[in-house]
DNA sequence: TTTACGATCTAT
DNA sequence: TAGATCGTAAAT
């Protein structure tokens, strides 16, 4: 049984919460049974002043929850019918978020297969939608918080990934954003 | 109240 | 390369 990371894990930039974060356990405990990814796969979303970020509308209904506490879930609709995953880091009253966008399936895989069929295990996990659909999380976990167990979704420490094989690019599906928001390298991910 | 669009995914 | 599909935020 490892351990669940505490608030101390993300109070700290997104940044340097998504490299760590990299090589972690993300777990799901429902009534369905446990399943399990290994995160290998995320970006950093900082501040009002970061355009990619959807703090950069202020603090409104949806955006709140990335004002909280380190270590909650910041879980929110797109494209009319896709849930995705953050984790909330830095200081309560700023405003930041790690999008978790791929796992490595760990435990589950039954689920898992069930969930995604008909498409093949390479393409299971490789999406933050994807993640969400296979976990079955959505809306009603929003803001519930990923250092305990109680709502049934949590992550666990695991063997993290070294500074050397780490990736970075520019985050995904944001074309429409400013420069130099659009190019900064807060994509972070690993291949091993 | 209306409009435009999105931190996506899938099939074509 | 386009269609699905609807909540959010800004414009009217």
């Amino acid at each position: 049984m490892s351990e669940i990371l505490p608030p101390s894990f993300y109070n700290r930039s997104p940044l340097k919460t998504a490299r760590a974060l990299l090589g972690m356990r993300l777990v799901r405990e429902g009534d369905s049974g446990r399943i399990s990814g290994r995160i290998i796969e995320a970006e950093a979303y900082q501040g009002e002043e970061d355009l990619a970020c959807h703090a950069r509308a202020g603090r409104t209904a949806r955006t709140v929850v990335m004002y909280g506490p380190p270590g909650r879930a910041y879980i929110y609709f797109t494209y009319g019918m896709h849930w995705c995953l953050n984790a909330v880091t830095g200081a309560e009253g700023e405003p930041a978020a790690v999008l978790i966008r791929a796992l490595q399936p760990m435990e589950g895989i039954d689920l898992i297969a069930a969930r995604r069929a008909p498409q093949p295990r390479a393409l299971w996990l490789n999406g933050p939608a994807k993640i969400c659909q296979a976990l079955d999380i959505n809306g009603h976990l929003n803001a519930c918080d990923l250092t305990t167990p109680d709502c049934g979704l949590w992550i666990e420490a695991d063997k993290p990934v070294p500074e050397l094989e780490i990736q970075t690019s520019a985050r995904i599906g944001i074309q429409n954003v400013p420069e130099p928001w659009r190019s900064i390298p807060w994509r972070v991910f690993t291949s091993s």
